[in-house]
Parts: structure tokens; sequence; C-alpha cells
RNA sequence: GGGCGAAUAGCUCAGCCUGGUUUAGAGCGCCUGCCUUACAAGCAGGAGGUCGGGGGUUCGAAUCCCUCUUCGCCCACCA
């Protein structure tokens, strides 16, 4: 036995203690080599690849509920038998690990330009060297069983190559290309971004109405307006609608710009709208979108007003260069007042994107980028999801999804970094040459003309890696094994907040290279919030760190709680500063089944796991082996349909309320030999096999104590793990309802001589006996084997002689305590009454609506005259009626006769 | 401007698609009583709900339809 098993297998601690246990167990999982997903194997392979995370964060509950979603799902596959993959890995994170390695620098009174592009490259190597091991094996201690020899990372060697494959075949395909547009530029990050990465806020913005003159010394003005008077200084043209009578007396002349003295051509756009504003707009097609498609359609002058860091560049006059264009902006707006041309302000709420990154205002910039062409590459993506290829979890993402891929837009994918897969292009030197390379393999001089040549300075959006991620793992390019058996995989479990950065585009990348989806379910998980609401951050001091919830409570107690909480798609509320609160329920939970294993494992005695067990028929033994036949149903049915939430609820109500609260109290007397041998044995088998099943069920979300349990049941080889199954699925026809029925009754008996007890007193305990007495037939009837047990045990032959009994002899008492309690309930006779009337109440209403319908039904005239729907509308309400009478009816049988 | 979601116990949420086995549940919190040989990280009980308002469909609605109110979220180039 290794030594991580032996420790592992040390006695049960009084107490539940899951650091004891957890990380010796998960070394023994990794030496057995439970996770490792065979290329060779037989079984159906089931494949869920991990949302890489960044190679330098550290694990949040964001993380902790999704990869928690993760494990169950190959848990459960895996014990099922199929050939679990769970593809684990990291993601170089482009901006985010540049911004926070350059944050460093910072510390230290420096910037990357300091260091030089190489020796910035390295540092952050070093960082990412230093870092890439902590997220992983924090992944291992909340007890993700991860495939660790298959873990990858985006700016390795092999998905590099994957990443300068498909940029060159993109470009060769003619769907990458290099263009001259308005993109989003954060001018802290120094950086174009695409339009996924500027977050749009709303703002209390401004609309300030500015007058420009005309040029022809007339005196008169055109009235524009604008939420970003700064942008001004770059204006090269006015525009008004071509059916806007009041200006089309204008349009081909000059105004002249304010503050700068540039005269402006006043065209005439469709865009513009009459009824907003003035109905004048002025046009800057360096620094707006669609200011920049005005001026392209009418061949205006572009004037970038804006440095990379966005302060006003060399083009504006003097007094404004330098300025930080908000500082610009207040300027501006003094000068323009100065010179009365300011005509008024009003509040204007409109949004504003931001940098997902860092959070500065994005900066609409005209530059020169790389983009890939994305339409071509949504349709067959859009087709996947129509035909049903590709389904969402829940459904209402897959219409967001349908949504974005109709509207899709170019995708810019340069970015001016130096952390990323450097931009596979070369540009020749040579001054009349200008010949453009792009190669799969490094260039050494210009094929053209031999010239020196130099390689695009910028990188690839971090995104551009991750979309090939189901595959780029696998070896592709290369037509690998791995790739052969392992694409495409099954299940996606992701927070729809990347939706558009990686689901969707993922997607299309699997059309594109592999011609198929990359995985056929996709589930969003919700936001792990605090319980304000609030999205957990490192800045607003909210979040929840997973090591000390595991340290605090064992990671099955942390796995426990954000399944239970989170049924998927939506958010999940913890609150950070009473984690007891949030936590508690999962570790009381856990210690529950803990100390349900204390107890029965040292009273199996004569079971061996590894042997057939013999089942008695013991009414205790029927009904918990039918419950469990139930439980195993909805659990299985409910992993099916993703509905994980369901799977905890099921579990802890199984486990807590039916197995510890009801099955041990009930055979614990037989244990103890009161029944005798056999009755003991069958119990002893009964709880042997029930117990390991449950464990079995549980094992997907709480992995470490089930197998902790499960491997000390009596006859469990050293080996012995319920890791790889097998998924309990005990005989069909272990389901019961007559015991489930009866157990029922007992259930209801007990509940109703607790209740008469709280309400009458141990005073009045004669009173009680005395009503109980003259009910006696029915409890015989229906618990006869119950019955012998309790008297067997407590030695006693009469009710009565049993209530006295409590008071001296220990055994009685553990009966009474127990719940195997033999009085018949008199309140419960009164509520069955009062049931019986109620019942009865409804049989009658039924059967005259019955009644009705059927005259209906007979009547010649309405049969020849009444619709197609109404008279099957009718055939229907009969059928479903007679079925409610029945039913009403038999209830109402059983009960009469039982009273 | 479009699209989507939510509203059920003091709190966090199940249940709704496929109407009737639910007397509307769970966990936490609250109240009462118990250290009882697996478990006080527990046990036995209890209080607390016009299922957001209104209307409709139906024999029957938390569940289906319409509408209103209040909160969220996503997308979008109206300066």
């Amino acid at each position: 036995m290794s030594p991580a098993r032996a420790a592992e297998r040390a006695e049960l601690a009084s107490r539940y203690d899951p650091s004891g246990l957890e990380g010796a167990l998960y070394e023994a999982w990794k030496e057995a080599g439970a996770f490792h997903a065979h290329v060779d194997a037989l079984e159906d392979p089931y494949v869920i690849v991990i949302p890489p995370p960044n190679v330098t964060a550290e694990l949040h509950m964001g993380h902790g509920l999704n990869n928690t979603i993760q494990d169950v799902l190959i848990r459960w596959r895996r014990m099922q038998g199929l050939g679990a993959l769970y593809l684990p890995g990291t993601d170089h994170a482009g901006i985010a690990t540049q911004n926070v390695v350059e944050r460093h620098l910072a510390a230290e009174g420096e910037t990357r330009f300091d260091l030089g592009r190489d020796a910035f490259v390295e540092r952050v190597w070093e960082w990412v060297r230093k870092y890439e091991k902590r997220i992983l094996h924090q992944l291992e201690v909340i007890g993700c069983s991860c495939d660790w020899e298959r873990t990858r990372f985006t700016l390795d060697e092999g998905l590099s190559r994957a990443v300068r494959e498909v940029f060159v075949r993109l470009y060769e395909k003619g769907l990458v290309y290099r263009g001259r547009y308005i993109i989003n530029w954060c001018p802290r990050c120094r950086t174009a971004l695409s339009n996924e990465e500027a977050e749009h806020r709303e703002h209390a913005g401004k609309l300030y109405h500015i007058r420009y003159p005309l040029a022809d010394d007339s005196g008169r003005f055109l009235e524009v307006a604008t939420t970003r008077p700064e942008t001004m200084l770059g204006d090269t043209g006015l525009a008004v609608h071509p059916d806007d009578e009041r200006y089309a007396e204008f349009v081909g002349q000059e105004a002249i710009l304010p503050l700068v003295g540039r005269t402006l051509p006043i065209v005439a756009d469709v865009y513009v709208d009459p009824e907003f504003g003035s109905g004048v707009v002025k046009v800057t097609p360096a620094h707006d979108p669609n200011d920049f498609e005005i001026g392209q359609r009418h061949d205006l002058e572009t004037v970038d007003a804006m440095t990379d860091a966005a302060e006003m560049s060399e083009v504006v006059p003097q007094a404004y260069r330098g300025l930080d264009r908000f500082d610009a902006r207040a300027r501006v707006l003094v000068d323009l007042e100065r010179e009365n041309l300011l005509v008024r302000v009003e509040d204007h709420p409109h949004s504003v994107g931001h940098c997902y990154r860092c959070d500065t205002v994005v900066e609409p910039r005209l530059s020169l980028q790389w983009f890939v062409k994305m339409q071509p590459l949504a349709e067959p993506a859009l087709a996947a999801y129509r035909e049903g290829k590709l389904r969402f979890h829940p459904e209402r993402y897959g219409r967001v999804y349908a949504n974005w891929m109709e509207n899709i837009r170019d995708w810019c994918i340069s970015r001016q970094l130096w952390w990323g897969h450097r931009i596979p292009v070369w540009y020749c030197k040579a001054d009349e040459c200008g010949e453009m390379i792009v190669a799969r393999d490094d260039p050494e001089v210009c094929p053209a003309c031999g010239g020196p040549i130099e390689q695009d300075t910028d990188v690839l959006d971090t995104w551009f890696s991750s979309w090939l991620w189901p595959f780029s793992t696998l070896g592709w390019p290369d037509q690998t094994e791995e790739l052969a058996r392992f694409y495409p995989g099954d299940t996606l479990v992701t927070a729809d907040e990347i939706l558009f950065f990686w689901v969707a585009r993922m997607v299309m990348a699997g059309y594109e290279f592999m011609d198929d989806v990359p995985f056929t379910d996709v589930l969003l998980n919700g936001t792990v919030r605090d319980h304000l609401g609030r999205r957990m951050s490192k800045s607003l001091g909210n979040g929840i760190d997973p090591m000390e919830v595991v340290e605090r409570y064992g990671a099955d107690a942390m796995r426990f709680t954000l399944i239970r909480g989170a049924p998927l798609g939506t958010d999940l509320h913890l609150n950070h500063e009473d984690l007891d609160k949030a936590f508690r329920p999962g570790r009381n939970f856990a210690n529950k089944i803990w100390n349900a294993a204390r107890f029965a494992l040292p009273r199996l005695e004569g079971v061996d796991v590894t042997e057939d067990m013999t089942f008695s028929d013991e009414l205790a033994d029927r009904w918990i082996r039918s419950r469990l036949r139930r439980t195993e149903t909805a659990v299985t049915e409910a992993l099916e349909g993703f509905r994980l939430h369901e799977v905890a609820e099921l579990c802890h109500g199984f486990v807590w309320g039916e197995f510890c609260d009801w099955y041990l109290e009930l055979v614990k007397a037989r244990l103890e030999g009161a029944g005798g041998e056999e009755s003991r044995r069958g119990a002893a088998h009964t709880l042997a096999h029930v117990m390991l099943a449950w464990l079995e069920l549980l094992h997907p979300i709480m992995p470490f104590i089930t197998d902790a349990i499960a491997s000390r049941v009596p006859g469990a080889p050293d080996s012995f793990s319920i890791v790889n199954g097998p998924w309990p699925d005990s005989h069909a026809d272990w389901e019961d309802p007559e015991a489930e029925e009866a157990m029922g009754e007992l259930q209801e008996l007990i509940g109703a001589v607790r209740a008469l007890r709280a309400e009458y007193g141990v005073d009045q305990r004669a009173e009680i006996v005395a009503r109980v007495r003259a009910h006696t037939n029915r409890l015989e009837d229906v618990l006869a084997t119950e019955v012998d047990n309790v008297r067997r045990l407590a030695g006693v032959e009469s009710i009565e002689a049993l209530e006295g009994a409590a008071e001296d002899e220990p055994g009685a008492h553990a009966v009474l305590r127990s719940g195997t309690e033999l009085f018949v309930p008199l309140r419960g006779v009164i509520d069955l009454d009062r049931e019986g009337e109620r019942i009865r109440r409804e049989v009658e209403r039924v059967s005259d609506l019955l009644a009705r319908t059927r005259a209906k039904l007979a009547n010649e005239g309405f049969l020849a005259n009444a619709p197609k729907e109404v008279l099957d509308r009718e055939k229907d309400k009969e059928r479903s009626l007679a079925e409610q009478h029945d039913r009403l009816e038999e209830k109402y049988r059983a009960l009469r006769s039982g009273t």
C-alpha cells in the first residue's frame, strides 16, 4: 500500500477533519493514474476542456463554481464507464499578464520601454514560470480530476504553431486582412481592442451645442451638437441630411472650424438624423466610426488630433498640444465660451466604452490593424445552432448567440503589446520593394528582392489562441491520435460573460479548421456575487478565497455549497463577511455523512462488498432499497439534464432525511442483534449496499469524503476506490410502492404520536395510552415486523409497559427516541377523518363533472355539430376526469378501510 | 433603440417548460425543549407565504395567455 493510501485509510477520527484526508487522497488518485484518459481506450470518450485561467491568476470563486461543475460532470461520466478527459491548462492572457508585470516594474520605477522588448518578454516569462504551477495546484486542492499529463499553455510551442498555421491559412483564404479603420483604443494599455473588449456603460454626459460660422462672411452660423467637444480639433467637415430643407442651401458650401480656423465642407449624408440636436453633425473621421464612414463617402480629410496616449497631438493649435483629452475638453469649452460660440449645454446620458482590462475610457481611433473577416466563419456556426447540433443551457443563451452571429462584425486581432503570439508577417525594408511576407516559418530575407526584412511588431489578441483550444490542445495541426479520439468534445462549461469572446469563436474555429462543432452542449454558469448582489472583485475587496474555504470547511463542503446554490444560469450569492453562513451547511452535511459512516461501518460484520449480498424482506430494508432506487433514477436524470443543483438536493434529502433519520434509526436494534442473527445480517447487507450506492451518487459532488468512506467498507481491498465507478444502478424491481406506503404510514403515525405527546405532556400518559389502545389492531397489521423487533428489544408486551420502561430501561429509551415508538395516533385518526371528508367532497365534485361531460358526449346533437377540437377536448376531459375519479375513490377506500 | 431575464417564507433560492400527489418546499435565520453511546457541526417540535398587482383561459393556475409595476442583464455607431 502506498504511504498516501495508508494515511488516507487511517482510522476514522472521532471528528470530521477534511484537511486530514483530502490532500492525501488526491495524491493517491494521482498515483493510481485515475484521471488519465488513454488514447487507445475502448470506451466512448467524454471530453471537457477547461476554460484556461490566466496563467498568473489565483483561483477565485468564479473558477471554483465553474470548475466544480466541470468536475462533477467528468467524474459522473467516468464512473459510468466513459473514457473521460478533463483537459487542463492556462492562458497567457496578453493584456492582463502584461499589465501585472508592468505594474511591478512601475513599483521599481521602470517601464517596459526602459527594459526593451526582449528583456521585458523575458521578464514576463520569469513571472509566468514562477506562478504557472500555482493555479493548477489550486485546481487539485478543490478536487478537479484533470488529466495532468495533458496540461497545455496557450503560448507553448505546439499551440503557438497552431496559432501561426491558423493566421496563415486565413490570410491565404482572404479572411485575414490589414486595413486602416476606426478601432477601440485603450490609451492606458496603448493597444487596439476588439469590439467585445470595449465594455459600454451608461454615463451621465452632456450635449454641447456649438456654433460654427459659415465661410461666406455672411455672419451666419450652423449649430452642431456634440458630446465630445475636444474632438472638434479634428473636424474636417459638417454634414446634414440630404432631405433636410432647413439646410439644403448650405450643402456644398463651407464653414469655419472655431478655435482652429480650418474650412469645413458641408456635405449631405443619410446617416444624419434631422430629428436629433440641430440636425447638423460635425464630422471627425479620425475619432468616430460613423464620421469615418461619412468621411470616406465624401472624401473628407482625416485629422488625427490625438496621440496613442490620448493627449492632443501636434496637428492641433499650440494651446492644446499635449493636453490630456479631458483637460482639452475643458479648455475647448472655456475658449468657445469666451468667443461666444457655446450656445447651450444639456444633460445627455450616453454609453461610453471602457477597456475590459483596466477600465480606462476607450478612444475610437483610426489606425492600421489586422482583422479577421467573420461573416463566412459565422455561417456554419450559426447553422450548427439552428440545426440543433449545438445546444445551450439555459436555452435562452442560444438566442443571444444567434443574435450575435447574425450581426457579426470583423474582429480586430492585432494588439500593440509585447506579450503574446507575434504576428507572422514580415515587411521588406528595401525602399522600392514593399513586399509583405505572411509565413509559417520565419523568413531570413525578402523572397522578392533578397533585401532585409522586419517582422510586424504587434502581437495577436489573446483570444486568437483561445478560440483554437478544443483542438490545438490535442496536437492540431498535426493529425494526432488524440485529435482523432477526443475531438469533437462534449460539454463546455463557462460563464456567460465570455459567450462571444470565447464560446462563439470556438464554434467558428471548430468548423473552419476541423469541420465539426467543438462540443455539443454549452452550459453557462452564473456569476458569483456577494450578499449585496455585487460581483466579487479584488477592487471591492468582497472576494472569497477558495483556498481559505477549503482550509476551513473542506473542498467537499465548498463544492456541495456551490453546486447546490447555483442552478445553471442563475447567479450565486455568497456572504463574504460571514463565510460560516455560506459554507456551514455544506460542512455540516459532510459531517453528517462522516458520522453516519462512523456508526455504520463497525456494524457491518460479516459483510463483504466484493461478494453478492443477500437482502431481507423486512419493511425497513425494502423501503430504503426502494427509496435508493428512486433516488438513483432521479439523480441520473438530473445529471443528464445538467440540473446539478437538483442532484445535490436529491442526495442531501436522501442521505440525511431518509437514510440517517429513518433507516439507521430503524435498524439500530437489529444491528445489535435484537431481531436475531438473520435479521442482523439482512440489515447489515442492505445497509452496506445502500450506503455504498449513495456514496457513489454523491461522489461527483463530494469526491473526497465519499471515496474515503467507501474504501473503508468491510471487504474493500487496498485499491478499492469509487473514482472509476460503477455508477450505481440497483435492481429495477427494488421499487416497492407497498413498502413506501407502509413506511409512509409509520412515519405519519410516529409524527402524530409525537404531536400528541407534545400536546398532552408526559403527565397525561394514561389518557394517551387509553386512546391509543382502541386502535392498536391497525398498527399491528401494518407494522407487524417492526413491532416484534421492538418488543424483543424492549422486552415488553404492552404499550403501557413500554412507556413505563422508558424511564429506566436504556434499550426501551433508545427505541422511543429512535422513532420506532408504538403509539397509534389519536390525532392521526382525526386527521385521517378530516382528510377522508375532503376527499369525499372531491369525489362528488369530480363525479358530477364526469356525469355532465358524459352526458354531453352522449348527446347526438352535440356529436353531430361540435367542431373537432371541441369534441377532442371533451373526450380528453372525460378521460382525465375518469382517471382522477378512480384515483380519488381508491384513496378514499384505502382511508376508510384503514380507519 | 432592440433583445433577454427576474419578482414565491425575514434572507438566498427550488418548484413553472409538460396545470391536478404539495396541505406551496429546502437551506440559513428566528422561537421552544433536549448533551439521548454515529452526529449539539446534532435531535424533537414551532412560528412565518393573498406564490409582485390586475385581468383572462380552465372543472381546476405559483404553473398557460395578456397587461401593469419594480428590479437586473446583454446587445446597439444617433452625434
